[in-house]
Order: C-alpha cells, then sequence, then structure tokens
DNA sequence: CAGATGTCAGAAATACTGATATGG
DNA sequence: CCCATATCAGTAGTTCTGACATCT
C-alpha cells in the first residue's frame, strides 16, 4: 500500500482525521457492548463534570447539534441514566444530572474507554503525551483565531 | 468557561476530537465557496496523487463508506470533475481520474485548504509539525494494532 | 474456496436550514 | 432590542447492517 504521487500521510490535517477516526472506531466498539454511543457516553462524561449542563451547552461540549444531542438525551433518560425537571427552573435550560445508574455505567464505561486511550499512546512517554495535548491545544486555539 | 469537576480538556482523546472538529469546520468553510465538500475535496486530492483509484479504495482514503464515496463521485462526476469508465477493465474496479476542469478546482481547493493548515499550525515550529505528525501516526498505528 | 469489489435496500442517527416562542 | 435557549419541522447526506453477484 505504499503512497504514490503526492503523499497525504505527510498532510497534518490528513494524519489528524485518520487518528480521530481510528480513536472514534476504537471507542464505538468497546462501548457497544454497555450499550452506549459515543456521543452518550461524552454526554456523560461532561455530566459527571459539570451536573447541571443544559442541552445546548452539552451539545457543545460532545460536538454534535442541539437536536442530535436531545436526541441523545432522550435515550439515556428513557433508561433512567440521566434525569431533567420537567420545567424550567430558571430561564428555558432543562438542567439534567446522571443518576445512580448513570454513574454505575459512566464508571463502567469510563475504564472501557481508559483501556483505548492508552492503547493509542502506548508509545508515547507522559511528557510525550502532555507535548502532544498541548500542541493540539495550540492547534485548536489557532483555528477558533478569526484572523 | 472554566471547567470544574473533572476536566476534559486534559484528556488527549477529547483534544483531538476537538482538533478534527475545528479543521473540520474550518475546511467546510473555505470549501463551500468551491462548491466543494470535505469527502468531495479528499477524494480529488488521493485522486491527484494516485490516478486510477477505485471507489472501495478511496471511500478507505477518504474515511466514509462505500456507499457514501459512491454518492460522492456522482457529485463530482455530474459536474465533469473526474471521469469513471462504464465498464470495468479489470475485475471489478472502475478506476476514476481528474479531468482538466478537476485539476483546476483541486488546485484552488488546496490553496485554501493550506491556509487553515498554516493557521491550524501558526504557532508550531516546523520541527514540532513534524514530531506532532510522527507521534499522531504512532497513535494511530497503536489504534490499529489488534493487541 | 477465500477475498475484494460494486451494488442495492432498509433502518437509524446526524446535520443543515428555517421558523417559533421564551427568558435574561 | 439583542442574544441565547428550547423546540418543531422538513430535507438531505451519512452510517450501519445485511445481502447478493462478479471477478481474481
Amino acid at each position: 500500500m505504499g503512497q504514490a504521487g503526492n503523499d497525504l500521510g505527510q498532510v497534518l490535517g490528513y494524519v489528524l482525521k485518520q487518528a480521530a477516526t481510528a480513536l472514534r472506531t476504537a471507542m464505538d466498539g468497546v462501548l457497544r457492548p454497555l450499550e452506549l454511543t459515543v456521543p452518550q457516553y461524552a454526554c456523560m462524561e461532561l455530566l459527571d463534570g459539570r451536573p447541571g449542563l443544559s442541552n445546548a451547552e452539552l451539545a457543545r461540549g460532545a460536538f454534535v447539534t442541539r437536536q442530535s444531542m436531545n436526541g441523545v438525551l432522550r435515550g439515556l433518560q428513557e433508561r433512567g441514566l440521566v434525569t431533567r425537571p420537567s420545567t424550567a427552573p430558571h430561564g428555558r435550560a432543562l438542567p439534567t444530572q446522571l443518576t445512580e445508574s448513570g454513574q454505575q455505567r459512566l464508571i463502567a464505561a469510563r475504564t472501557a474507554v481508559g483501556r483505548v486511550e492508552r492503547q493509542m499512546l502506548a508509545h508515547l512517554s507522559a511528557s510525550e503525551q502532555r507535548r502532544l495535548r498541548d500542541d493540539l491545544t495550540k492547534c485548536v486555539e489557532a483555528l477558533h483565531t478569526t484572523t
């Protein structure tokens, strides 16, 4: 499978997409037995760190639209993993929280996802991992700069 | 917007997704005026480097399914940017090639995407960029290892 | 036979666009 | 008034899954 002509494997954007896709695929695989999708897991992780987040905030944090996050929350709510008040206590936002059952499921999911992340970083030292994270953060900030 | 509780911004997988999403959004923006989607651009870039790729090969290279790549190719073919033989010269594969018009469009798209990539890497030196690329490649390889 | 390919079909999740209404 | 939010609706593109036939 050697590259001929131009070499997309040298383009950083391409490699970035490659890595994100591989991670997403691996996460899908380990989350499937737990009956969780990647956006559902991301949503629960966000709620664990910051209980009471609104639909719109969760959508931004999980990189999906508000409409999609609405579906994600419905799925989690139907299974009793999260709870949402039926009326907004303040403004229009409906703050969501993890249930006990949701906490348990999150622990299991986090363990599985942690294994994937450790596999991904198997050949990088702790300092290299930190460096990689910082470099990626710089990329994000640079892209968010309107110039 | 400071993080409370756990800090997803410290999780490399999260930052990776963040970077990939930001890049995708930026690419969407600059490709829209050229009437190209990101998968269409990726497809053309692949064909420029390796003329005659089949639908399945293009799908893998652009990180989409064969079905989606089929739609991508139809869109490009209708506008005369690529050509495909109606009968397979060998096996079942239908080798695709860029047309003159496709070459022209690709040049313009590459220029626009190049600007985005340079913006993304604005705060990284050449050696840091190389290092980042190598680290991401290691991540991809590690994830592809079945263990 | 195994493997890769192109194609078709259905179900599901997601994105995009626009519109409406509410609250700060 | 401006802005963010929640919600609904319609369209479209994508994915996933399974299946089938063709060719090496």
